[in-house]
DNA sequence: TTGACTCAACATCCTTTGCTACAA
DNA sequence: ATTGTAGCTTTGGATGTTGAGTCA
């Protein structure tokens, strides 16, 4: 009652594929199918992603949350979203709306005989319920139920409950006005939404391929050898000779034989073949979840072979036996099928019916008194018959064994195309297999009407669809076309020319060679407006279309060739593809100009005057849009003090277009004069926005601004990367620092023993600072107690370094430890972070760092990719703990636990990273590297109990004394440190 | 029964140059 | 005080398409 412009979300009226959703859909499909449909899918989302979701989808988004509802009908929607709109804690429904949901649910999965006039009533509800929530926000749940419980009202008078007497009564009103108004229109249009259609192609398409497989298949069956061998018999020796004509006959005579001799061999086949079942037949969307329908069983080869060999089946077998037996005596017999995908252009209910098993008799076209069986088949058509080749007169011949038992040469209207209107069989995909598993399809031979019906209904009408087919059919299609192949094709085509004008004006709509003034679009010419043809209207009407007005019927309306078509564009249109119109053109038509969105939001009483008929000219009315030269270095500007560079040909002469961003940057420190180049418009924040691309300068500045601009980015990576040491630095000092104080606490305090070690369960208390374990190998977590040691002391005296600003909250606690080693010749860093959390400390790594000497990234030199090389082994002399992976790699590799090996092991450096520096990596992401606990803790086992100078060295005491071993030959810590802090002052 | 039309409801096309608040 | 930018919010009216219903 409170839409106030009638624009309720709406669902598509009884439609019971929106209310299973496309998610039920595909679940009742097989699971073998879904694997095929994931490339439909793809392709199909490839093509409907090209625009975005539009108004329809925003619609339902406010309906309510009905992601994942499978069997979500009506009245759930309405409570998820009623509840929204109340109160959040609501969600889960309460016992008494579930039943009602599942009772629904029940309803919709049985099928009840829902008619429309139940679903108009349901759609009703649906929006009422939604204004009386959005007024009555405190109306219970219960009252969602009692309300949708009266859904089945046929006069919608709804009875609420006495506690919401008052609160429904308002309901019952608006309900019965709603309805007046309603069933004064009795209008009940039932659309799909676009997700729908969708689907129902999905589908379609899913089908296309498991019934040409399924048919690739049979055609493979039909070679049977053992087959071949009992089906020789079959065949009479007359047959056989009229099937074979001797040479010396004229070949009309041949053929006469040949044709004789199908028949004969039609009729042999038919007598003796005894139909047991239904075949293939198309479905209708209502009856795909029809469990009862007759299918035939499973069947392999034996059993296929078997159920020929005595002559019993489906019609289908019957035609995929008679081309066996064709081939059996070695005529050239091609399997025909006319595949029966779901029809996608329906916009049927997906709703299982009740009485859909009756329909096989009710609606099912009547079998001919042709038709030898006494089985009922659904349709009079059949959906297998066989092509078999006179070589007498080079024609394919197309006989059907089974229903109709006609042998023909199909010239005029096919008797095997069954009427448009038939429920079953749809000629849309005929497609004739060959002996050798190739097929083809020629749908054309058999659809009388091609361009004006049957086109329409095939999954090629689209051109993404048509794409589709032709690379699904390449799965068929022979690598090197024969001579008979050839004249197929070009028989096809001939065929599909040669159809005559569409007889009603609906088929010349699309149609793919003619056209009618009325359907021509805006955009659209008649250049030259010649007629090619009539079309003869039943009745006389006034027809008018947009600024086409005519009085047609009775007599006669003029068709013309859509190759005369022209596209037409305004002047402004063809400007933004590089175009202008030529002096003196006369615009071949024009229609009513656009108001642009800027005189929309400002004045309109312009705009208004100015909607005025707009020019439109076609492609050869234009010349290509030559922009004023640039002169004096001075870039010409449009009024925004742009230069429109939609095209590349509309860059002016003596100018160029640099495409780069920011360079705009370049010239404004030279001081050249550039403009911003416009490529085109987005829409964002609901305004169109030009796209800047770059900017458009004299040619002869080209150079100078390339230079800026190329320094300008060297600058950038500079400043960057100065920006990763630094906080590269930042780690190693607090390594140092914290391995100082390790170093100091194992002097102090002695080193602990793992036995001695306290859990860090968590519980500990603020001031607990656990090292990671120091003697085990492999290594469980041991800690320190370090409750007596005053770390804002040793944060003050700048021993204990937190951790940077740049990592998060959670790891500011941090204190790092850095420690080199020596490996042939080179300094080998590694560093890692221990970090206070939870009031436990944990030491990780955060990088691990090979370079040729610390001091040299002092400039600002980085190790390069090349300058990392594999580590080698070299447990004897140099008994390293190596890290092999530097951070990249083990953010990247997570889930590996086994490039820690007892300590010494491969040594391996991503060489995917430029910067060796960069590779310490970002902390916060490297603490949740949980499985690298064991490898620091080793590494610190190792570096204190081996290698690293750290331990031994009184750093406390003398900063300048240097012990032996490989670094008294690199340098102190004390002089790391400095270098690091001066390292750091200066970035 | 067929087909031309209307109606309704969407889908798609075509349009084609901001504003405000806040941080640096 | 000035400048840069994130965030806002995802246009909307005209035309085209489709199918049910109506009517001749």
């Amino acid at each position: 009652m409170k839409r106030s412009k009638g624009k309720a979300p709406v669902r598509p009226k009884g439609s019971n594929l929106s209310r299973l959703g496309p998610q039920s859909v595909l679940s009742s499909v097989p699971k073998g199918y879904l694997a095929m449909m994931k490339d439909i899918q793809t392709e199909v989302k490839s093509i409907d992603d090209s625009r975005p979701v539009k108004k329809r989808k925003r619609q339902r988004d406010q309906v309510g949350d009905r992601v994942d509802l499978d069997s979500a009908n009506d009245s759930e929607v309405v409570y998820i979203s009623s509840d929204s709109l109340e109160d959040p804690d609501e969600r889960h429904p309460t016992s008494e709306t579930q039943k009602h949901y599942y009772t629904n649910s029940i309803q919709l999965i049985e099928g009840n005989q829902d008619d429309d006039e139940d679903e108009d009533e349901d759609e009703e509800e649906e929006f009422e319920w939604d204004d009386v929530n959005l007024l009555n926000a405190d109306t219970g749940v219960a009252d969602t139920a009692e309300i949708n419980s009266n859904g089945g009202d046929a006069n919608n008078s709804v009875v609420g409950t006495s506690k919401e007497a008052s609160s429904t009564q308002g309901i019952t009103i608006s309900l019965n006005a709603k309805e007046t108004k309603l069933t004064s229109k009795s209008r009940k249009v039932h659309h799909l939404t676009k997700e729908e259609k969708a689907d129902r192609i999905l589908i379609h398409k899913l089908q296309l391929i498991c019934l040409l497989h399924h048919n690739s298949l049979r055609n493979h069956w039909c070679n049977d050898f053992l087959l071949h061998r009992d089906f020789k018999r079959v065949l009479s020796n007359n047959i056989l000779q009229e099937l074979f004509p001797p040479d010396h006959l004229s070949p009309t005579l041949k053929t006469r034989k040949f044709l004789d001799g199908l028949r004969h061999a039609c009729k042999a086949w038919s007598n003796s073949f005894r139909i047991t079942h239904k075949g293939l037949r198309m479905l209708g969307w209502d009856e795909i979840f029809n469990k009862s329908r007759l299918i035939e069983s499973r069947m392999g080869i034996e059993k296929f072979r078997r159920q020929l060999t005595r002559f019993r089946g489906s019609s289908d077998l019957s035609a995929q036996g008679f081309c066996a037996l064709l081939r059996s005596v070695d005529v050239d017999a091609r399997l025909v099928c006319s595949l029966q995908p779901l029809d996608f252009t329906s916009n049927t209910p997906m709703e299982e019916s009740a009485e859909s098993s009756d329909k096989d008799t009710s609606r099912a076209g009547s079998p001919s008194s042709r038709h030898p069986s006494t089985f009922h088949q659904g349709s009079a058509y059949p959906i297998y018959w066989v092509e078999a080749w006179d070589p007498a007169s080079s024609r394919w011949v197309s006989v059907d064994p089974t229903v109709t038992q006609s042998v023909e040469v199909v010239r005029g209207r096919s008797k095997l195309e069954p009427a448009l209107s038939d429920p079953y069989n749809s000629l849309r995909y005929v497609i004739a297999f060959e002996r050798d598993g190739t097929a083809r399809d020629v749908t054309r031979r058999y659809a009388y009407q091609y361009n004006s019906k049957t086109r329409k209904k095939r999954i090629t009408n689209t051109e993404s669809g048509a794409v589709w087919w032709e690379r699904v059919m390449r799965y068929f299609t022979p690598r090197q076309l024969d001579p008979r192949a050839i004249a197929e094709i070009a028989e096809l085509k001939k065929r599909e020319a040669s159809e005559g004008l569409p007889t009603n004006i609906q088929d010349f709509k699309g149609h793919p060679i003619y056209v009618l003034e009325q359907h021509l679009r805006q955009n659209e010419v008649l250049d030259p407006k010649v007629p090619c043809g009539t079309l003869a209207l039943k009745h006389t009407k006034k027809i008018q279309r947009g600024s086409f007005e005519a009085y047609v019927g009775g007599k006669t309306c003029p068709v013309y060739h859509r190759k005369h078509v022209k596209i037409v564009r305004s002047a402004q249109s063809w400007y933004r593809l590089g175009r202008v119109v030529k002096a003196g053109s006369q615009p071949l038509k024009h229609t009513k100009a656009r108001k642009s969105l800027s005189s929309k939001y400002s004045d309109t009483e312009d705009a208004g005057e100015e909607e005025a008929n707009v020019g439109m000219y076609s492609l050869d009315q234009t010349t290509k849009y030559v922009p004023p030269p640039i002169v004096d270095g001075k870039v010409p500007r449009n009024a925004f003090r742009n230069i429109d560079v939609y095209v590349p040909s509309m860059i002016p002469e003596g100018g160029r277009h640099l495409r780069y961003p920011n360079i705009n940057l370049a010239a404004k420190i030279l001081g050249v004069d550039y403009a911003d180049a416009v490529c085109g418009f987005d829409f964002a924040r609901r305004k169109m926005n030009p796209r800047i691309e770059g900017i458009v300068i004299a040619a002869e500045f080209e150079e100078a601004v390339m230079e800026v601009y190329n320094h300008l980015v060297y600058e950038k990576e500079e400043e960057d990367k100065k920006v990763v040491e630094a906080k590269a630095l930042l780690r190693w000092k607090r390594y140092l620092i914290a391995l100082q104080i390790k170093s100091r606490l194992n002097r102090v305090h002695g080193k602990l023993e793992e036995e001695s070690i306290p859990k860090a369960d968590g519980s500990g208390s603020d001031s607990d600072v656990v090292v990671s374990e120091v003697n085990t190998t492999p290594a469980p977590k041991g800690r320190f107690d370090l409750s007596d040691i005053d770390v804002e002391k040793l944060l003050a005296t700048g021993r204990l370094a937190p951790a940077s600003s740049s990592v998060d909250n959670e790891s500011s606690n941090e204190f790092s430890f850095t420690v080199l080693h020596q490996l042939d010749g080179n300094n080998i860093e590694s560093a890692i972070v221990v970090s206070s959390r939870e009031n436990s400390v944990e030491a990780e790594p955060t990088s691990h760092v090979r370079s040729t000497n610390m001091v040299s990234r002092s400039n600002g030199e980085v190790v390069s990719a090349s300058e990392t090389q594999q580590l080698e082994d070299d447990t004897e002399t140099q008994p390293v703990t190596e890290i092999p992976q530097n951070a990249e790699r083990l953010s990247d590799s997570p889930k590996s636990t086994n490039f820690y090996n007892g300590g010494v092991q491969d040594a391996k450096f991503s060489t995917s990273n430029q910067f060796s520096m960069a590779t310490v990596a970002d902390e916060t992401q490297l603490t949740e590297e949980t499985q690298l606990t064991s490898l620091v803790e080793t590494q610190i086992t190792e570096e204190t109990q081996q290698t690293s100078f750290v331990e031994t060295q009184d750093l406390t005491k003398s900063d300048d004394d240097s012990s032996g071993g490989f670094m008294a030959e690199s340098m102190s810590e004390s002089e790391l440190l400095a270098e690091l802090d001066e390292e750091m002052d200066s970035s």
